[in-house]
DNA sequence: GTCTATAAACAGATAGAC
DNA sequence: GTCTATCTGTTTATAGAC
């Protein structure tokens, strides 16, 4: 049955007994933004894996200054409160996934050169690079993990980081699909389309739990990655093709 | 026993924290679930209204007793504290999930019977019923976002959930996904397509911000949500019928 | 069963020494 | 910039009246 429980008893709430050994200024995964180890980065860190781990109002100041290993009285003096912490997390978030996927810029005109198979293959690696990034990297689990929060819940954060980072990359990914199939990029139709098949990358970060029991599987290991993609990817070449098929038969009617 | 549901009046939102005229244990959008007017009822109505909306840390007692108009001690005595209502929420979803999208029980020696169009025709009335119940209910609003909150930080609760409501639900899709497309319904391929084509459902929930930011929506309504619909069961009829294309091409060679 | 009153611990923010 | 100490309000849980 194999559910993953990460604390049976009761919430863990307060946290660890002993003070960390390790700060989390020192932790490899994260280590690849808000770089420095200085404690406005340090704090930076630590808040984007606590936030993201238990949410604005489940992630004390304390905890996260004493994970950062920093003074509390930090948190104020660099971010102003824990407000501002928390949107510093969502513009850092925005600066590392910028510079990881990459993706950007696809300037209009590049898209419109590319013909239905090639903006087909354009589409399906973007597809699985965001979904390695998403699953695959262990530094980005808390990066997602904080993303999905705010998509779920959103905040002041939440405006600046769809419209530096979501909204951008989404709109490409239309601009391929629309591409691939002969549809118009800003159509209804379109955008759901992508928003849904994106989705399917998406159920595993927040379904995890579930999908997880169901494969009898502990963690997500870059083999399975691969078989998760696979099927993915098979989906969306299967709708894209079907759904340029038929625009075709429809527009030759 | 299967109730009678009628469709909910458009409405807005649920009892807002400041001052509720009207207990929570009087809106009509969940009465369905958790009957009666008495404090227990009233208790786990905005408690999985209120767990769901901020998380078990987020959410307060004070503020859950207020909602439902009963006194904060009533949490104590009815359920032994905050962690017993929690536990209890999860306990009544399962029930209110099971009545109201039906489904179960489905034994597998039906699912045997059925043919290749037929199984396809299942599992696309499956994740319709689903999809409409996710996003379209104004009752279930809560729910759903009770049940993801759990999905992705599991609790004791989950486990509840996912033996009761998740799994059992989630192999006969796969054994209808399966049925249709000639696979072995326990194989990891299958349960991963499952997983990954009922994401494109939950995203419009998840990811609800960015679509409705994308789309320049403002709610999700019938008619939109025929939209989105429509875009997933071409989609998963497309996943289907190139899967079974490419299988037979298979054992063909 | 439901209420008031309160206890004990915790939250975020800040003043001021260094 | 970083620290200690503390203020003020809120949290869950409980004791005891009715």
């Amino acid at each position: 049955m194999l559910v993953p429980m990460i604390d049976p008893p009761a919430r863990p709430r307060a946290a660890s007994p002993a003070a960390p050994a390790v700060p989390a200024s020192q932790t490899p995964q994260l280590a690849a933004f808000a770089r420095g180890d200085d404690t406005r980065s340090a704090l930076i860190r630590a808040g984007i894996d606590l936030f993201g781990r238990n949410g604005f109002d489940g992630a004390s100041t304390r905890e996260i200054a004493r994970a950062a290993g920093v003074n509390i009285a930090g948190i104020a003096y660099h971010f102003g409160g824990k407000s501002g912490l928390h949107l510093a997390c969502g513009e850092a978030i925005a600066g590392f996934v910028a510079e990881t996927i990459g993706l950007l810029p696809v300037p209009e005109t590049v898209v419109a050169g590319l013909d239905a198979e090639a903006a087909t293959e354009a589409f399906v690696a973007a597809v699985n690079a965001l979904g390695r990034f998403m699953l695959g990297r262990a530094e980005a689990e808390s990066v997602a993990r904080f993303m999905v929060r705010e998509q779920m819940d959103p905040s002041a954060t939440f405006a600046a980081l769809y419209e530096t980072l979501i909204r951008p990359r989404h709109e490409i990914m239309c601009r391929l699909f629309a591409r691939a199939t002969g549809e118009d990029p800003t159509s209804e139709a379109v955008i759901i389309a992508v928003s849904a098949l994106f989705g399917q990358i998406m159920f595993f970060r927040v379904g995890r739990a579930t999908a997880l029991a169901r494969l009898g599987w502990e963690v997500i290991d870059p083999p399975r990655l691969d078989a998760i993609l696979a099927v993915v990817t098979a989906n969306i070449r299967a709708a894209i093709a079907t759904r340029r098929a038929a625009l075709s038969g429809e527009t030759r009617s």
